[in-house]
DNA sequence: GCACTGACCGGTC
DNA sequence: AGACCGGCCAGTG
């Protein structure tokens, strides 16, 4: 069972273009509760859609990689971002200053 | 309904 | 610059 507040988070990161990552702080801000990055988290971790969310898109605000439930964990997640021309610094962490989407 | 946990963040030591 | 601690929100037991 989804609830509004894990639908609404879904919809953010559903709505990161390819190629371009976000932060669980900006997914928090946009949805008008700053300090519910956390509960963002939670939300994101619980994945109940990974074939439809692209979750690999989010990382933290300091722009490292963060964990993935997905397949290969942070490695798998890395790997997806390079798919997708996204530039991983030391293997674990990305420029936000290319490839950071700002919500609204 | 209380208490613990979590894909986190910011400030401090 | 690296490690530690507290705090915040929502979900689950």
């Amino acid at each position: 069972m989804l609830t509004d507040f894990q639908k609404t988070v879904l919809t953010r990161v559903d709505k990161v273009p390819k190629g371009k990552v976000t932060t669980y702080s900006q997914i928090a801000k946009s949805i008008g509760k700053p300090k519910a990055f956390r509960a963002v988290g939670t939300a994101v971790g619980k994945n109940p859609n990974l074939i439809k969310t692209p979750c690999h898109r989010v990382v933290k605000t300091d722009g490292m990689i963060g964990e993935y439930s997905g397949k290969g964990g942070q490695r798998g997640k890395i790997k997806l971002l390079k798919s997708e021309g996204i530039e991983i610094e030391n293997e674990k962490k990305v420029n936000l200053d290319k490839v950071l989407f700002k919500f609204r």
